[in-house]
DNA sequence: GTACATTAAATGTATGTACATATATTTGCA
DNA sequence: TGCAAATATATGTACATACATTTAATGTAC
């Protein structure tokens, strides 16, 4: 659907301000549809993502520093994220003994086995993305990293 | 930037994959940075919006349910960015005569004066859409619609 | 005209974001 | 060695999101 439709705005300044809001709706319409995705397994998109961390790293721990690293969202808070992987059970935390300062979170076998039941579902498969053909994908790829130049 | 390299990921499972993460990174880059402009007139993004919505309809009020419908995230709460607009004295709210569930919303004088002043920093102009030309933020339109098809 | 459904808005709760600050530990340098 | 700076994580606060529930007012069917 158009973006003049989705937002009932009739008119953009021009191309750009339209393309600017079309990409911070389309960005959150995919959120709130892997989001919904994820409901029946009780974690949120960014718990997944953290689980999808340190699951590239099994079976070696992660320090917070590291999942910070590796984020999407620098910004976010990692360890009130762990505390609630923890609470459920998907990972665990322990004083690192080299380093006392730093914490190794690792995966539990319960996290992995609810990371398999998710595989499949990631990446926006069947969400949108995929309305693109491979060639479309590509271009927006491109246009995107030069909109972070 | 390439989007590997932003986010430390070497390999994408397909294009497909690398276009979504790529189209939710970009949002989020682009959200911080008008973010951070923001920041010195004391107003958050979804604040700004609701104040645009109301100009809109100025000097007619909004009802909530409006807001709702014109705003970007449609789950977001419309009552509690309303509540902090209050307090900062930017709008009013007061019950509607006609239909006593609803309430109209009322840009003031200093909301006015509020948007005037951050007029031009709208749509994400000098953020990085504008690293596009005219024609790709057209093709990037295109793509996005196609997405949320 | 009373009862029930619908609608508009507000409120409650859990989660996450953004940013500042606190606390403990380690590092580095005089 | 001793002490300040840097580092790793946690915590506090304000704001927003997501979703369920509540409250009040209106509409509708009988």
């Amino acid at each position: 659907m158009k973006i003049e439709d989705e937002i009932k705005q009739s008119a953009f300044k021009n191309e750009y301000q339209k393309a600017y809001i079309n990409l911070l709706f389309t960005s959150g319409y995919l959120q709130q549809a892997q989001a919904a995705l994820f409901k029946p397994f009780s974690v949120t998109l960014p718990q997944y993502n953290i689980l999808r961390i340190l699951r590239g790293q099994h079976p070696k721990p992660a320090t917070i520093s590291l999942l910070i690293d590796r984020m999407l969202d620098k910004t976010s808070n990692a360890s009130r994220i762990v505390d609630k992987l923890e609470a459920k059970e998907l990972v665990t935390r322990k004083q690192c003994p080299a380093d006392r300062r730093t914490v190794d979170v690792l995966i539990t076998d319960k996290g992995l086995e609810l990371l398999k039941q998710m595989d499949g579902m990631e990446g926006g498969k069947g969400i949108g993305i995929t309305n693109l053909t491979e060639d479309e994908a590509t271009q927006l790829n491109t246009l995107l990293d030069k909109i972070r130049d």
